[in-house]
DNA sequence: GTGAAAGCGCTAACAA
DNA sequence: TTGTTAGCGCTTTCAC
């Protein structure tokens, strides 16, 4: 079990027999330097097994290739996926992630916030729900000068800072299915306030009412916190209604979980006595009886796409991506035809 | 809206009026200054907002303050909880960590992480199943001296390297609750062969049976891989047995969800017809019906455990400590008494 | 108890 | 096309 020692720019340099700023315009692809010589020096990188020291790169650099990803954390799957996606793409680039969970409701957040961005010598953020809808915390970064691409905001963003779903579009695709199986009395259960976006999603559903000429009634538009027992209360006062929703759109899918206990408390069967559907396909979706159709957002996608976006930014190429990732909806068992 | 600029060691010293050493000394808690010093230093720090640069402080010493959490990626909401624990002990403690999934059946998967170590300069790393099995991926580590801790490795591994659980112990207890509420004839389904540690809940059901002195039928337990269709296929089988079993001990919840599913389908009803039990306590239990009797593990607890016996091991400070943290059984309604 | 100087491994600015 | 030099911000000698 021999110990390695990591090799330096200098072993480097001496082994191919060139000047360590060679070597260091070869590690970054500069220009002007002859073939021949980057051929040396790759081979010596290789015989020597050599790895950059990030640290010294950070140090020496002005803008350390680093990021980090700012979330909350409600919900593992999601923010995992988010990450995956973030790191293969950074990982690809060379950038360091720092991932930092933020408690929400903290005292001293934004003191906190700042200590951490100092510290870390940040070169950018991704900023994910709830985040990304916090005003204060926004302008936190802007008085760092700091490039960012928030994700799902529901603010008034620049699109050149921002990726998005197009959660209105497809919670009315998801409307309009319900409505074409025979549903007319679809009830809604709005996902908490402060998450902006998940409120485009009630925007879907009135759009698709509309348009069909159905009216909506306020009185089972339930007003949720996404959690799985704010979706039973919410059921509760829906299926004790005299006249009961044929369809449940929950905003989110613990919500809507929610919803299939208590139907079933109630003797209800699903889909036969009330059809359900619920957005953001988590994992238990799946394994839930019945299966639950829902919204499937590319989370991986989402990452991927905010990373490539603020590196894009960092390193000023330039940026005509895309800023809106389609969600589709995952067609599974808890909706019935109605006449 | 003012652009802050992070302030050196060198701005503390000037307007503390002391060498930049001094600072040194006053940040790393070194002996050999004066209470006076040190009350000067903190208060011109205070007023700078400053924060010692990590990539300065990592090149000049010979250790960076950095550990990787590695792993794969299979689920969730196991690897947030985890990530967690270990983020909010490091933050306390000021360590950086990287976090680090790795494919587990990429090709040349040693290569990659082979790289990701010499280029990450780490201190040590924490890691998870299924890579705390790996032996070659545990040989890498060790070629480059790197302490680690292993969480729930089903290794040979010397106690100040290893976080364990109690799962054997707890499926045991497990088992016999299903034997105190009448369950002779209970099904266990495996897990996945590879993931060692998932395999010691295997052992705790047969010490529980034999303690019992019920002889474990071979025909009722199954090989399952750890996926939700795994457990339905594992379930299709032992419900389409003539003499089928009252109880089913699955080794995760994603294999018992598959054998409710099954249940379902097959018209059986959970508890009364069939009772399932559980283990990981993964959200989803709480949501499906009935709500899944399962195991607990404090991954979070799992997770600050481990960074602090890594980095205790670090600092060479000395370590007494625990290494086998309780999990515990979460009682719900998918098991029923039968006579 | 305190400080000056060297150097960690790299990049940037300037020469050659 | 290549090399030299001076830092980046900190810790580590070693001297005072």
């Amino acid at each position: 079990m021999s110990i390695k020692k990591a090799s330096t720019i200098q072993d480097v340099a001496n082994k191919a027999k060139v000047s360590i700023k060679t070597v260091s315009r070869v590690i970054n692809n500069e220009p002007n330097v002859s073939l021949e010589t980057v051929k040396k020096v790759e081979t010596a990188i290789d015989l020597l097994d050599y790895q950059p020291n990030a640290f010294a790169q950070s140090l020496a650099r002005s803008k350390p290739k680093i990021i980090s990803l700012i979330y909350d954390t409600p919900s593992p799957n999601y923010i995992s996926h988010i990450m995956e996606g973030v790191l293969a793409y950074c990982y690809k680039v060379d950038y360091e992630v720092i991932i930092h969970p933020l408690r929400f409701n903290e005292v001293g957040l934004m003191r906190s916030a700042e200590k951490f961005i100092k510290k870390s010598r940040l070169a950018g953020l991704i900023v994910t729900p709830p985040y990304s809808d916090n005003v204060e915390f926004i302008k936190l970064i802007e008085s760092f000068d700091l490039p960012k691409v928030l994700i799902s905001s529901g603010l008034n963003i620049s699109e050149e800072d921002s990726i998005k779903t197009n959660d209105r579009e497809v919670s009315m695709q998801m409307t309009d299915y319900l409505i074409s199986n025979g549903h007319k009395r679809i009830a809604f259960i709005k996902g908490h306030p402060t998450h902006l976006c998940i409120n485009d999603r009630f925007k879907g559903y009135q759009d698709a009412m509309n348009r069909a000429g159905i009216e909506i009634d306020n009185s089972i538009v339930e007003n949720g916190l996404n959690s799985l027992s704010s979706g039973e209360q919410c059921a509760e006062r829906l299926l004790s209604l005299k006249e009961r929703p044929t369809a449940i759109f929950s905003s989110n899918d613990e919500m809507a979980a929610g919803v299939i206990k208590v139907a079933y408390r109630n003797g209800l069967n699903i889909p036969s006595d009330l059809s359900v559907v619920g957005f953001d396909d988590s994992p238990m979706t799946a394994m839930i009886t019945p299966p639950l159709t829902t919204v499937k957002q590319p989370l991986d996608a989402i990452g991927e796409k905010s990373a490539e976006k603020l590196i894009d930014k960092l390193e000023n190429k330039e940026l005509v991506r895309e800023s809106v990732i389609n969600s589709n909806i995952i067609y599974r068992d808890s909706v019935k035809k109605i006449n």
